[in-house]
DNA sequence: ACCTGAACACCGTTCAAGT
DNA sequence: ACCTGAACACCGTTCAAGT
């Protein structure tokens, strides 16, 4: 009955949840825009007022969401990074088109992160750490590679950030339609393919895996 | 005096092109977000509903300036084609930094191209078509290039939409502030370099340019 | 502590009415 | 033809007041 007690207090108890999850739910749906503080308050059976008592404003609550987004991403980049196995490259083939993948899949949500009004790593430290976190798994991906001679001798960091390039154009542009969602998978592959080979000729190169 | 009787009738005469005038003004100024019909009206000195003798919706006006600034990318795009002189390897690489470059420096106009919100390609043949103009000037540097051996023999259209993927990705991250807009050059020159000559090792290359 | 009702300052857009 | 005033249906947010 304790826990009864902390879920009654004031009509659910817990409204700041409740307020997360119908945000996430909206945006899934209907995208970013459709999200507003008097819907939310709605959709939790509350007085239009009462979500200030839990966010300080809109952009605070949309912050806490993202935030979600930055952690799903991090732990995406880190499993792609385990199933490229052994070989680096193929580890940091993975992680970009995870990356892809995680973008399209969660179109919405991307937007929210990386997007126009887009939370900034500068709104919430947390967000700032998680999102450090996913490049990291890039950059020591990349690390491992150059260790073995597998990838030419650059900052790994720079070429972190163009790997990032690369799959965040693509993925903005798979989302918006620009280019055709149905082949998303194919061009991710096509794309670290092409990062990691790159388009001039190799006259030593015969297999042409 | 007949210039000066154009101008009077009915106020200013060209309601529809002060208040496109205006409307970029504020986007450069402040951003798409800051775009009102009420605002754009006020400053024209005409009533709140005035605009909608000459824009259908908020939409239709916005997707007339974004229509400008397809022109100038294309504009741009051709221009950075030539710069490239004899070499179609250099011609694409120009291609590459100078679309970074313009998205850089027109940012906000930018955003309402490609942002979320965006006037997608669908929503005026125009823009359809000076979108597809800009992206011909890239294809057809890769078939030169290809014609004489210089890039691997794949999809031009394909190697293009990842050429595009880089550049708009990086263009992207620049703009939103996650990756410095002061090395902007730098990194599109390094994204050219990179997307030519690929993150593998090259045995055969000792003249690493 | 947590919630409410009323209110303020904004939006985009419509529509009957004026010249 | 082009413009206006008043109005409708929305926003985010504040603030005094209730329990």
């Amino acid at each position: 009955m304790v826990s009864d007690l902390a879920k009654n207090a004031y009509h659910h108890g817990d409204l700041r949840a409740a307020l997360l999850a119908a945000a996430t739910d909206i945006i899934t749906e209907s995208g970013v825009d459709a999200v507003t503080m008097r819907g939310l308050a709605e959709r939790a059976g509350v007085s239009r007022t009462a979500p200030y008592r839990h966010f300080e404003d809109k952009r605070a609550l949309l912050t806490e969401v993202a935030l979600e987004g930055y952690r799903r991403l991090a732990a995406t980049m880190a499993a792609a990074r385990e199933k490229g196995g052994d070989d680096p490259v193929a580890a940091l083939a993975c992680i970009g088109q995870q990356y892809v993948r995680f973008a399209v899949d969660n179109a919405t949500h991307y937007r929210l992160m990386f997007g126009d009004g887009a939370v900034t790593a500068g709104d919430a430290p947390a967000i700032k750490s998680a999102s450090k976190k996913a490049a990291q798994d890039m950059v020591e991906a990349i690390q491992a590679a150059q260790a073995r001679g597998l990838l030419i001798d650059t900052d790994p960091k720079k070429l972190a950030n163009l790997l990032w390039s690369a799959s965040h154009g693509l993925a903005n542009l798979l989302i918006s339609g620009q280019l055709p969602r149905s082949r998303a998978a194919e061009y991710a592959r096509y794309m670290t393919d092409s990062v990691s080979r790159g388009f001039l000729p190799r006259p030593d190169d015969q297999s042409a895996r």
